[in-house]
DNA sequence: GCCAGATTTGCAATCGATTGAAACTGCCAA
DNA sequence: TTGGCAGTTTCAATCGATTGCAAATCTGGC
């Protein structure tokens, strides 16, 4: 009976009156140990409840089988199911995981990835704050050698392999739809402009009106600063009050999407016959609102595997990996609020 | 320059030709150390971004600053509130937050539970699986003197301290509410009811009516098995079409009230002058639907914050804690579906 | 020139597990 | 009686940081 701790090999060592390294080997299944000596201890290990102690092991070994993970939010539906695919990608592995969120603060991002050094993660998985210029913080790890794998936003300037989805296509995809839907006038509702997500959602719709000849008008791409609903409602309330032909409205997230909808069934139109609406990420709520908001569906579980499994690969490998940009596709999904035919 | 991982006390020693010690203490401000050699010492490690080798410190001080958090799911915005609050309480007391999630999978929960005491971890934080009766598991981790703490759910059997929503209470406010905006006839909608939460829902459902002498009438109770929105939807259509009187509902889940939402819309009648709704833990998509749905809000952010300060104070007392159970309060959310008054 | 006393630094053990090399134990044969 | 050879087991070093205690170095005074 131990009252304190986990019991250590030395524990069962002495109890038996071998050496630690007798018990290490017995516990191995190494070659040179007597039969009767191998049951002693397995039995013993067993009836105690003996673990290898990961943190000696991680020492020795210089590895620690650990994955750390660097998110903006865990409260983000879309980064929630990225944490489930990166767990079950790891946990299948043999890794564990270590999750800090930088609630989309610098100086967070930094001290947190200061303190996963300092844990000795094997790598890094990492989709950087909305704050973050300054990439000093991960320049440093990429000179340290510690594997390190960006995903959902890519990084500029940093030679690493990075998972993302194709926000270019989901957004040309969304506003294709909507011209196949007769819309010839499409509001295109932004997020902030300093994300490369919003830049690339935006060049797909730009990119789908062109090839359909449909002129790109400034007067129809409206930033949404903040993010809420009641943003984009007010925006939309707006935008239809001015009396400009609308018939569409492409948001690059399904909040801002929802905004688009209450505002336009407020005005006393019809969705979709008089304006049809499409948002972005497929959250929860999409499918259950009123008409279904269609939306293009990004697949986080997918991201956080395939990211998981391209960090394994980089610690597994000897020499440098070449880094690798994987591109998942979206898909339409779509509902009430932009089916015509 | 180095290419292969990070620096450690050893090649600042090498370096400044000094023993290991010297660094260590220059490094720590101890007495001792002329000023020259501690700043020689703490330029190097600046220059080379040195950080203590936290395995190789957890080793020697037999504590890891890290808390294991079991958790069924990730994904539930729920739980993704309750891993908030403990990553911000843990991080800002210095500690990392190590998860595993069970996918409601007994033996994962096991298997999680192991690794995670491999891991040597200070804590756990455990929230078990729905499939979890056996609590074998649990106990080793109990008589090994990792301190552990439970929240969200219950497990009786186990002399921990827990966290914990008052489900009973926050049923009565939700159902006295709809007594309070006169409404006589009000239905309740459970979830599954193998689950405790959801026997106190009803419980607490019950007693408003009868401190109101309201007669409870068992055909104004039913089931939702499955928890989605159509089972709902359908549910309430058809009690709708009895031509029962009904004008109020409350769901144990705010997903089965947005059905029931849906299905009262359909009938032609309005919410909330014909019918009242209210529903259980304000999701997102709550305050986002039209009207918008009230519900009983839980505190997750809290839950997690208090479970963590708990863990930390079992981790931090050198005798034995005596196990508390924390009842934290829900909160009344009112929103356009149930406000007459 | 030498020693006391003060200042500064190094040695060695520790934490738990692993592993190459060395050592020990039988046992049989020469 | 001893050499040799398996078959077992132990020793000692390692990983990185810490720390009590010992040792080295320096300073100043006589």
């Amino acid at each position: 009976m131990m009252k304190n701790g986990q019991v250590t090999i030395k524990d069962i060592a002495k109890e038996l009156n071998v050496s630690c390294s007798t018990v290490s080997r017995a516990l191995k299944d190494f070659p040179g140990i007597s039969p009767a000596t191998k049951k002693a201890v397995t039995d013993l290990a067993k009836k105690y409840n003996y673990r290898p102690n990961a943190i000696a092991l991680s020492l020795r070994n210089q590895k620690t089988n650990i994955i750390g993970v660097i998110i903006p939010e865990t409260v983000h539906f879309f980064f929630s199911t990225v944490i489930s695919g990166i767990e079950d990608a790891a946990m299948s592995e043999g890794y564990n995981v270590m999750i800090c969120q930088s609630n989309e603060n610098y100086e967070r991002e930094a001290d947190s990835i200061d303190a996963l050094m300092g844990a000795r993660v094997d790598g890094l998985l990492v989709s950087i704050s909305r704050e973050t210029g300054n990439l000093d913080h991960l320049k440093k790890v990429a000179e340290e050698g510690t594997p390190m794998v960006f995903f959902d936003r890519l990084v500029e300037g940093m030679n690493a392999s990075s998972v993302i989805i194709d926000d270019y296509q989901g957004a040309y995809d969304a506003t294709e739809h909507l011209i196949e839907q007769d819309c010839k006038n499409i509001v295109h509702l932004t997020g902030p402009s300093n994300l490369i997500i919003g830049r690339k959602r935006k060049e797909g719709y730009v990119s789908a009106l062109e090839d359909y000849e449909i002129p790109v008008k400034e007067e129809y791409i409206v930033e949404c600063r903040e993010g809420t609903s009641e943003e984009a409602e007010q925006v939309m309330t707006k935008l239809v009050k001015t009396g400009m032909a609308i018939d569409g409205v492409f948001a690059s997230n399904d909040v801002a999407a929802l905004g688009a909808l209450k505002a336009v069934k407020n005005t006393g139109l019809k969705i979709p016959r008089d304006i049809a609406i499409i948002g972005f990420s497929n959250w929860q709520f999409s499918s259950l609102v009123e008409p279904g908001l269609s939306s293009v569906s990004q697949p986080g579980y997918d991201i956080g595997q395939q990211a998981t499994h391209l960090i394994l690969e980089e610690i597994n490998s000897k020499e440098k990996t070449k880094s690798q940009i994987k591109i998942l596709d979206t898909e339409l999904i779509i509902r009430g609020s932009s089916k015509r035919k």
